[in-house]
DNA sequence: TCTGACCTGCGA
DNA sequence: TCGCAGGTCAGA
């Protein structure tokens, strides 16, 4: 459910609170979230140090504390919270970070989809696309993917290692602002249709980012509150609902055992 | 390229 | 009680 908008939120929201802040202690639970490392030594690395920076990559979020790297990837559920009060489930914590200052941070994942992984250098990302917030987006750049492949469009806006950051939600609003089809391949759309799925693509994920974020289940940002994006959406979850442009109902297919929602009338 | 497994809470 | 939500990955 975190994808880009949300996760470059909860970052934005994070960096004031957490830069500088030295890592007195940290409390780890036996989870199947810690991908590189165990529970225990991922406590024990980061213990002493102090957080220089965080940053983003698609859905990826970077704890840089000097030559330790805690990357986490929030997967369905997972949320940071910084105190105990709005959302917070004590038996999904997973991780806690108590800093020098009294500050506290809290790693909660109902559903255990996250992962966490610790690196003693800065991660390249290689297998991902490029991140849509990112200089390297461009629409020759979009183009040159688009064409390379044979794919159905709304697979590969969701596809990470083309572009990093697009999940179901946005890959389906994205769709409707640019008028197209879920069923088009990605090689087959004319040349002023990629400038408008482009520019669609920066759009709907600027908006979400402004409204921090689209809570539809689990999603809260660091203070706990719901984003308000979810007022916002024309087409996920609204089956049946009138199209705000043509009043048509909104259709709801279920593709690769992922919910698409669209306007037949609308997305050609 | 597609499907199922992972995981838990919620609503029908 | 069961289906659904969906990000990622392994396996068919």
């Amino acid at each position: 459910m975190p994808e880009l908008p949300e996760v470059e939120t909860i970052r934005r929201q994070l960096l004031p609170i957490y830069r500088g802040e030295i890592i007195d202690r940290v409390k780890t639970q036996k989870v199947r979230i810690f991908q590189n490392i165990a529970p225990e030594e991922f406590a024990k690395l980061l213990k002493g140090r102090k957080i220089l920076d965080i940053t983003r990559y698609g859905k990826f979020c970077i704890f840089n504390c000097g030559s330790a790297y805690a990357v986490f990837h929030l997967g369905m559920s997972g949320i940071f919270l910084k105190d105990k009060r709005d959302s917070f489930h004590p038996q999904h914590i997973h991780i806690q970070f108590h800093f020098s200052t009294g500050k506290e941070l809290y790693f909660q994942d109902v559903r255990k989809f996250g992962k966490v992984w610790l690196f003693e250098e800065q991660p390249e990302f290689d297998k991902l696309g490029i991140d849509p917030t990112t200089r390297k987006f461009t629409l020759n750049n979009f183009q040159k993917l688009l064409n390379l492949r044979q794919m159905n469009i709304k697979f590969l806006l969701m596809n990470q290692s083309v572009l990093a950051g697009i999940g179901n939600i946005y890959a389906n609003e994205i769709l409707f602002n640019a008028g197209i089809s879920p069923f088009r391949k990605s090689n087959d759309l004319k040349e002023e249709e990629i400038a408008g799925l482009y520019s669609s693509v920066r759009l709907i994920l600027n908006q979400a980012m402004k409204k921090f974020g689209t809570s539809y289940s689990a999603y809260r940002t660091v203070s706990g509150e719901k984003g308000k994006n979810q007022r916002f959406l024309k087409v996920y979850q609204r089956t049946n609902q009138e199209c705000y442009r043509c009043s048509n109902p909104i259709k709801k297919i279920v593709m690769g055992s992922r919910s698409t929602f669209y306007c037949e009338n609308c997305q050609k």
